[in-house]
RNA sequence: GGAGCGGUAGUUAAGUUGGUUAUAACGCCGGCCUGUCACGCCGGAGGCCGCGGGUUCAAGUCCCGUCCGCUCCGCCA
């Protein structure tokens, strides 16, 4: 143990200290922020996870100390004892232009900026080699850097807070659904490997040659397992593991706020849900939520908006102009449409930021969705300007749909429903953040509704369960699962906030004949029904309750409420876009003896 | 699996149609300085231009390959 802490431990933050402590004889710890030497005195801003505070070595005070502290550098960590001045306290009192004097030396930058503390006893507990970036917030590094030394990086101020809002994030959830009657259960992590859905991580068992655990995508079986088990609520901030391609907000682990309710409807559930996002908002943000929230069906947002999580905070919406460019004479549209594609449009009412290179970057921007062009058109009196061969009829038809107004931009794009929709709807949150049209600082929520229970492949037409097979259909959409399964729609429900899905979930099945027509329709048969979920088929024979649940992101909403731009800045070791750890460097080869083990063999470049 | 962007001093960047010793700012090191808080002033050090090939009298610059990072499409029941 250091002689330092042996005889003293800190007495305050250093982000605490006020004008009405001055005369307090205190100890503080923490880093070297910056230090500037004047020769006989010597200011140094300390730094721990509170805050900054001025501290000063005088040579004539005390020699030994401030040659100390002419020796400190970025980053050395330290302890201090000293007496907490106000700032120019040694000012004669009276002495001409005294005010104009002591407010100059007032820092407003700091809330510390009143005072500061007079070194009687500094101890170094450690140097610092000087760290590869500067430990400030608008230090403007790369993220390999900040991701191979991620210690150095957590040291920064933000990086601090996004993780004291994570913290402050569980805490809440905890409290509210615990005051709900939700009881806490760790499910395992090392599950049975099931095909299909997200790829999975896998664990070799070296007691059991040849055979292997997965990594669990979510605990979903589990917590259905729980309701029958009797245990009515369920929640569980858990780790869920997917082996899938990584995006800005994705990582190959990330935690889940995991619930499950029996007895319970889509109303129950999301109004309890609501609460939770109402006790969130209210203690970690301060902000108090209208509820309930707004809600939207799926085939709107997709109408409307091109998505599955329409970012509210823009006003600008989609339309279905294909009947429009039907018959117009452009024959590009025609060929589109009749090889079953669609025609959107987006208008942009008159906007003087709409220049024509931003426009003419459009077609550029929509490549990146598999789009082959993007055509913009301005209205005017009597045509549009930038699209020729389209009919007059059918061009009035196209205005009237689209409700364009003299002076509005119309963005066409035709292709594939798909396509077009998610490429449009790109365009649209594009446009809105060059036009400045998206309102930042909102917190625009919506439960999305009813969305279809199949997703029928473009390709082979073949049906895949949207959510999970054990999604209840909507009651009135039952007799359509042997006639018409594609148009079934499920009880299922996404939270969106900001165009960001944050949580999604389902009323599960609970009936065996309902159960088995699903799987009828999913062409899932009884072995490879038995196969892969046998055992949740069987403990649904034994009296399971009407349930429900969803999963928020906790990483997700994390880094929405903490304003962070990337999920990286609040996990406090993530992985890069290829699900390596820079710091550790990992992943990494294993020796043969360990492959040996657990009866593996690598073998490169097998052909798939 | 695919597309785009990036990699030059410790860091962030500049580097012209290929042409002398590869710039700048910040940081770092040394000295000076009683009030700074982005302190200031004087001086100094610091480079495998991601890596490997190729073209050329000559490559940071052009070509091919490769590695790493970022963003996106596919993917994520």
């Amino acid at each position: 143990m250091s002689e330092f802490l042996a005889t003293h431990t800190r007495t305050h933050g250093c982000g605490e200290l006020r004008a009405a402590d001055a005369g307090k004889r205190v100890i503080l710890t923490g880093w070297v922020q910056t230090y500037r030497d004047h020769g006989e005195r010597i200011f140094v801003d300390l730094r721990d996870r509170g805050g900054v505070t001025q501290i000063v070595a005088d040579r004539t005070r005390l020699a030994e100390v401030h040659a100390i502290a002419d020796a400190l550098r970025s980053e050395w960590c330290i302890g201090i004892v000293g007496e907490v001045r106000l700032r120019g306290e040694q000012l004669a009192k009276g002495s001409p232009g005294e005010e104009r004097k002591l407010k100059r030396m007032t820092n407003e930058k700091l809330p510390t900026g009143e005072i500061e503390v007079w070194i009687d006893e500094i101890e170094v507990f450690s140097r610092a080699e000087t760290p590869p970036f500067a430990i400030e917030d608008d230090t403007d590094t790369n993220d390999q850097l900040r991701l191979k030394y991620r210690y150095l990086d957590l040291r920064r101020p933000r990086m601090q807070a996004n993780l004291r809002t994570r913290s402050l994030i569980t805490r809440t959830t905890r409290d509210y659904l615990g005051r709900n009657g939700f009881l806490e259960i760790e499910t395992p992590f090392m599950v049975k490997y099931t095909p299909g859905g997200a790829r999975n991580f896998l664990v070799p068992s070296r007691l059991n040659p040849g055979c292997f655990y997965a990594l669990a995508e979510s605990p979903q079986i589990f917590k259905q397992l729980l309701m029958v088990a009797g245990y009515e609520r369920y929640f569980q901030i858990v780790r869920c593991f997917r082996d899938e391609d990584l995006r800005l907000d994705r990582q190959p682990e990330f935690t889940q706020i995991d619930i499950e309710m029996s007895f319970v409807n889509e109303q129950l559930l999301q109004t309890t849900m609501e609460g939770l996002m109402a006790a969130l908002w209210k203690d970690v943000l301060g902000v108090e939520l209208a509820l309930p929230l707004r809600r939207m069906t799926f085939a709107e947002a997709m109408d409307r908006y091109g998505v599955d999580k329409p970012d509210l905070r823009l006003d600008l919406t989609l339309c279905d102009v294909t009947a429009g460019f039907a018959a117009s004479g452009f024959k590009l549209f025609e060929t589109v449409i009749a090889a079953g594609g669609i025609v959107k449009c987006l208008r942009i009412p008159k906007n003087d930021k709409l220049t024509r290179a931003l426009i003419d970057s459009l077609p550029d921007f929509g490549k990146q969705f598999g789009l082959k062009g993007v055509t913009t058109v301005r209205v005017q009196d009597g045509g549009w300007q930038g699209l020729k061969g389209v009919s007059d009829e059918a061009r009035q038809r196209i205005n009237q749909i689209a409700g364009a107004e003299l002076g509005d931009a119309l963005i066409f794009v035709a292709d594939k429903a798909k396509v077009a929709n998610t490429a449009l709807g790109g365009i649209r949150l594009h446009l809105g953040d060059k036009l400045g049209l998206t309102r930042k600082g909102e917190w625009q929520f919506m439960w999305l509704t009813d969305p279809p229970l199949f997703e029928v492949d473009d390709t082979t037409g073949e049906i895949a369960a949207a959510h999970h097979p054990f999604t209840s259909p909507r009651v009135e959409d039952e007799g359509l699962l042997e006639t018409a399964p594609a148009r079934v729609l499920a009880r299922a429900y996404d939270l969106v906030l900001n165009g960001v899905e944050i949580g999604g979930g389902s009323i599960r099945i609970h009936r065996s004949d309902l159960q088995a027509q699903v799987f009828q329709a999913l062409q899932i048969g009884p072995d490879e029904q038995r196969a892969k979920f046998g055992f949740l088929l069987d403990a649904f024979k034994y009296g399971p309750p009407p349930h429900g649940g969803i999963a928020f992101g906790l990483d997700r909403l994390a880094m929405l409420m903490a304003g962070a731009e990337s999920l990286r800045d609040v996990i406090a070791f993530p992985k890069t876009q290829k699900g390596s750890d820079l710091m550790t460097e990992c992943p990494t080869p294993v020796s043969a003896k360990q492959l040996a083990e657990l009866f593996i063999q690598v073998v490169p470049d097998l052909p798939r």
